[in-house]
DNA sequence: CTATGGATTCGCT
DNA sequence: GCGAATCCATAGA
């Protein structure tokens, strides 16, 4: 199953089980994918895009496959994958995953040996993941790379979106229930 | 220019 | 469970 970003609904359920990689810092950190959230752009209320383009959301009105970083609550970082046609301002947040490379480094990274990629700050943090990489492309082999192969077999589960005061009755946020 | 508040996390209780 | 930490994009004057 190849990768599909050209609606976002089906980008995030196809994003699950999914193996992003990080090159940062030279060390190779990985992670398959197991929680992620659905924006729809100018259709979503709680869309960083939702008033249209601005300097930060930028990137999510360019072409798909792209990075979209941005700073929350100050101290994080999170990041989104940019899907759907250059303008569409669609993007599937990147919440959470399962650390299958590279674990002493997140640890190092994330200054514990627990919940090293269990929330976007954290999963961002761990694949030592900042602003600098906004814009950048998933798909080009990069320090940041979406691998395309087959994903990760799992039940998905949809639940409203966490952290958002609008449009809470949309249930795109997308979770993968692994068995070990 | 200034004010506001957020797609969060962590530490302490 | 609760509140602080902490930046800056955005909106309103």
């Amino acid at each position: 199953m190849t990768l599909h970003l050209d609606d976002v609904l089906t980008a995030a359920r196809g994003l699950l089980g999914r193996r992003l990689r990080s090159t940062v810092g030279g060390v190779c950190c990985e992670v398959v994918l197991t929680e992620v959230e659905a924006y729809d752009g100018p259709n979503d209320p709680a869309s960083h895009a939702f008033r249209g383009p601005t300097p930060r959301n930028q990137v999510m009105f360019g072409p798909p496959g792209r990075l979209y970083v941005y700073r929350s609550y100050g101290i994080h970082w999170c990041m989104n994958v940019v899907t759907g046609p250059r303008g569409r301002a669609e993007a599937v947040l990147l919440r959470g995953g399962i650390a299958v490379a590279g674990r002493p480094e997140m640890e190092l990274r994330r200054g514990r040996a627990k919940h090293l990629t269990d929330g976007p700050g954290k999963l961002t943090q761990a694949l030592g993941i900042t602003g600098e990489h906004n814009g950048i492309d998933l798909l080009a082999g990069g320090e940041i790379t979406l691998l395309d192969e087959k994903p990760v077999p799992g039940l998905i589960r949809a639940t409203p979106r966490i952290g958002i005061s609008r449009a809470t009755e949309r249930e795109w946020r997308f979770l993968l229930e692994v068995d070990d």
